[in-house]
DNA sequence: AAAGGATACAACCGCACTCCC
DNA sequence: TGGGAGTGCGGTTGTATCCTT
């Protein structure tokens, strides 16, 4: 059995201080980011590893666009989700200065309703009716095809009981509209 | 003005993946 | 090559704030 990320004595849970956030600013200014399992004992937190990552990468990253998204995000995302499904941290990595639990968060609170007072399924982005059950992935391959496949709420594939998912297939994509995305992933530009 | 409900969002939890020994 | 450690991701929960009655 995995031990637990940290131990649960000794730590901060819940909201964070000023005076937390500060330290790990200061320290992540100063040593970068990285190996976050020791992090907070070296910046003097008493936080877990991962509560820490969180908070910077959610909060305090100084690169983060806080505030409203715009209409153009709002049609992004949605058109992103279409294609990806839940995969929040694909969708955010085409949302600079957004994160992945920003997007999750803005989905379920506006975006899903936004979608159903549409008539829109948010789910399968079908027009028409609204079911709480599967969503689609769709990959880009180099040939500029796509390939559908319907996913289950962790995001996997569901290749069992495909008995009708060719044709659910067939109509989710021509359901789709040709959003012509780009959805190669660069690679980090390395800096020296 | 107060109570209860609805909404928004920060944070936690647990699983899965990757890396390294 | 197997296993453990570290990390990332998505789902869920907790709570502060806003809105309605």
């Amino acid at each position: 059995m995995r031990k637990p990320c940290c131990e649960k004595k000794e730590t901060n849970k819940g909201a964070w201080s000023k005076q937390e956030d500060q330290k790990l600013i200061d320290y992540i200014q100063k040593h970068g980011e990285g190996c976050w399992r020791s992090l907070p004992q070296a910046a003097g937190l008493l936080r877990c590893g991962k509560s820490c990552r969180l908070r910077w990468v959610n909060y305090l990253r100084p690169d983060l666009k806080r505030g409203n998204f715009g209409e153009d995000e709002e049609e992004l995302i949605i058109k992103l989700h279409a294609l990806l499904g839940n995969r929040w941290s694909l969708i955010a990595g085409r949302l600079p200065g957004r994160t992945d639990n920003e997007v999750k968060n803005y989905w379920n609170t506006h975006l899903k309703r936004k979608l159903i007072e549409r008539g829109i399924d948010p789910n399968n982005h079908k027009l028409g009716h609204y079911s709480t059950t599967a969503t689609k992935s769709c990959v880009l391959n180099s040939n500029g095809d796509d390939k559908c496949s319907p996913v289950n709420s962790n995001g996997n594939e569901n290749n069992a009981g495909s008995n009708s998912s060719t044709d659910q297939e067939s109509n989710h994509k021509s359901s789709l509209p040709d959003l012509n995305l780009d959805l190669t992933i660069a690679l980090p530009l390395m800096e020296g």
